[in-house]
DNA sequence: CTTCCTCTACTGGTTTTCTGGTATATTTAC
DNA sequence: GTAAATATACCAGAAAACCAGTAGAGGAAG
């Protein structure tokens, strides 16, 4: 199996909880999305450990990746993020599971043996988040394009429509048709409590 | 040296990059904050690593409290968040330095050595962050009074002057004055900006 | 290949915000 | 008790945002 963390702290922790597995051996670890792949071609690995944020590129991506490359290569999840959306986002991608860094050695060890078997697993406390639809989050991300995250970062930023057309080269009324969309798909009534909302949700800076 | 850290990942990782050192004895690690506060109280740490987001209490607070109960202890803050506010939240309460958990294990235990010796260090990647403010960060917080306080909060939350008007029973062109103040001590141009830097700064929720 | 999504663009309007000024009670602070 | 800051209020016009509806081009996915 490999890990893939660009944090070598956890990287240190799994190879530790992980050596007292004897079926369990670690034949690679890296920090970066592209080393991982690079590894992956000339090798053959059962399952990886994989950590959403990475220096390079998204895990979300890079597990769409991984299944193509290596169908047969099972991927676990394992992140601090515990928004649905993400949830889904990995599963939809062909994860295995999903786990939470703060997940026991037990969980982490009993979901690495389920995923081998080709059982999708979750840690507990994602399988919390999962059955409770919206007591964790009140306020759902809402989809958002990447045009539209493009636009809302300038308007955050001060920029007005024009100003926007101008810069990006597009027709105005092409602007004020995103500015409608994300308003729409904030459910909120004009920029302002947009921007207060992105900004919570940490979708902008 | 304690830890205390939510992910027991993250506590294993620590104590096998530590092992290595001689004359670092790891006495006790800890996943909540009231549980490092009861062991405080009858043992005497020299350096304890401490991340930020814990289940109980934030790691902010608990490095207050611990700098006035044991002076003597020399707090690491351990954490993923890198906005500069944290780190010099952090600081403001008495840690001894910051350090990123993608920091390396040689940076670890060197920071760990400068935060024996009385010394406040940082991780690489937190040096650079405090030495290139961002823009906005730059900014000092506006001297700002309370109706304006209350009409930025009512802003954010996506109100218009005439609704304001209504619901503090004031005249709109009132309303229009105060907002006028606003963007002027913000020096930003539309409410859209105003809102951005407002939630940055901590002054909205 | 067809369906769905995204990005693009338009018409024609209403509402709200923003930009100049100006001005007067009422607190607050020294 | 006086000066400064704060909260209140007005006029008028320009600029920007918001609303409702429509629609074609291009890409992705099934």
């Amino acid at each position: 199996m490999a890990i893939v963390d660009d944090h070598p702290i956890v990287i240190e922790g799994l190879k530790n909880l992980l050596a007292a597995q004897p079926d369990l051996e670690i034949t690679g670890s890296f920090t970066t999305g592209t080393e991982f792949l690079v590894f992956l071609k000339d090798h053959v690995v059962d399952v990886v450990l994989l950590d959403i944020t990475l220096p390079d590129i998204s895990g979300i991506e890079l597990c769409k990746e991984i299944r193509m490359m290596a169908p047969q290569t099972f991927v676990l999840a394992l992140s601090n993020h515990n928004e649905r959306s993400m949830i889904f986002q990995m599963l939809h991608n062909g994860a295995s599971g999903y786990l939470l860094k703060n997940a026991s050695a037990n969980e982490l060890i009993n979901s690495i043996h389920e995923a081998l078997e080709g059982k999708v697993t979750f840690s507990n406390s994602i399988r919390e988040i999962m059955s409770m639809p919206h007591l964790t989050e009140f306020r759902e991300k809402p989809a958002i394009t990447k045009r539209e995250l493009e636009i809302l970062k300038l308007i955050a930023q001060g920029e007005t429509t024009a100003g926007m057309a101008e810069s990006l080269f597009l027709s105005k009324l092409t602007i004020e048709t995103h500015r409608r969309n994300l308003l729409q798909k904030f459910a909120v009534k004009n920029v302002a409590q947009l921007i207060s909302i992105a900004t919570q949700q940490g979708i902008v800076p």
